[in-house]
DNA sequence: GTCTATAACGAGATAGAC
DNA sequence: GTCTATCTCGTTATAGAC
């Protein structure tokens, strides 16, 4: 029975630990928020956080990883719902929009920002998290090719490289105006003319 | 006579802190330097530090302003080069480039991350430079517009704004991958895509 | 204008009791 | 697992001599 049932509570205080730290991570950088943050919007105490995450680069890490993880499977269930590679482009920037929507910035865009100041590992999964969403956005992108949805100005993976800087950077400029808007306005145009290009037969939709 | 040779070193200590802090800025993000560092690269002690730059607050005001008139001048340069919209945009677009080039983020696009962390009149000035940029690029777009030189997908406005964004975000991506290619290509395909939908006869340059 | 010395605070992190 | 108490260091900033 040890360990029969661990993670009883209603939320793990690990869970919460990191749910705190990524929203004052996307918000503030990482350099822009302490333990003691954390600490007071928990109620608990810094020695507490200290057991759960020994040091702050060993949260940090934990971080991206279950951000990298989250936003997987939000990829993962773009593929599973099917469609068109521009509804799945639509999706993709959609998960940008909700950021935003929040006030945050995307987590790994925020850690690219502060990416000199990062310990090694934190910086490994920054590169990986920029990687797997390129990697996801060349298969979309081949596909909405083959299907004759999408007619690409560049090579594949370059477009890919685009759209998520594209974004993200839509995202960065964005933020400070907390203008959402703005950032669908940039977001549109980005997916418009970088690749989605539409058939002749939608061009004028409009939708 | 006095004050008739003010500055009369090489370069101006107060000039110097500006350099040094602007790259520190640059690389590390606002909150990812301090006067300690800059002191030590000066060497020169830091309460003289505080004698040119009273705050860290003051001394990020000055740091955007100086920023914002340098880039304002680079904008002016291109105008005063003359040429057609689009060669105005490459020329813009290397602006950016020659940042990455010496490893740093944009200094704006820097502090747009940091934006929450950052006291009000240092946030009204990085609002401010991205305003500045917009009405540079909304008045190069109808130059362009006008001359038949390029094919707006979206309106002028929007238009630029993505212009911003794209090539903040492609500078902030790529920094951490250490690849200029990376940054060429998404602003080359931004561009390309955006609003650089040259003319057909053109078409097929490909230069 | 530049220095030494120091204040005042917040950071990440540890010891050890409960 | 959580706490109080504490450590050490780095931060911005000031006092006051030269």
């Amino acid at each position: 029975m040890a360990g029969a049932r661990r993670r009883s509570e209603v939320v793990d205080t690990r869970s919460r630990i990191l749910d705190v730290a990524e929203r004052l991570a996307q918000i503030r950088g990482f350099n822009g928020f302490s333990y003691a943050d954390i600490a007071a919007e928990l109620q608990i105490s810094k020695p507490s956080l200290h057991y759960h995450f020994p040091s702050k680069a060993g949260l940090g890490e934990a971080l991206i990883g279950r951000y990298a993880t989250r936003f997987a499977d939000a990829l993962e269930s773009i593929d599973d719902r099917g469609g068109g590679a521009a509804s799945k482009l639509n999706a993709y920037s959609k998960i940008y929009a909700d950021v935003l929507e929040e006030h945050r910035m995307c987590l790994c865009g925020m850690l690219a920002a502060d990416y000199e100041t990062l310990p090694g590992p934190m910086r490994d999964a920054v590169i990986r998290f920029f990687d797997a969403n390129e990697e996801w956005l060349t298969r979309v992108l081949v596909q909405g090719v083959d299907e004759g949805a999408l007619q690409l100005q560049a090579p594949t993976s370059e477009t890919a490289q685009a759209i998520v800087s594209g974004l993200e950077g839509a995202l960065l400029v964005a933020r400070p105006y907390g203008d959402a808007a703005r950032f669908r306005a940039a977001a549109a145009g980005l997916l418009r003319g970088l690749s989605v290009a539409p058939a002749p037969e939608s061009a004028a939709a409009g939708k």
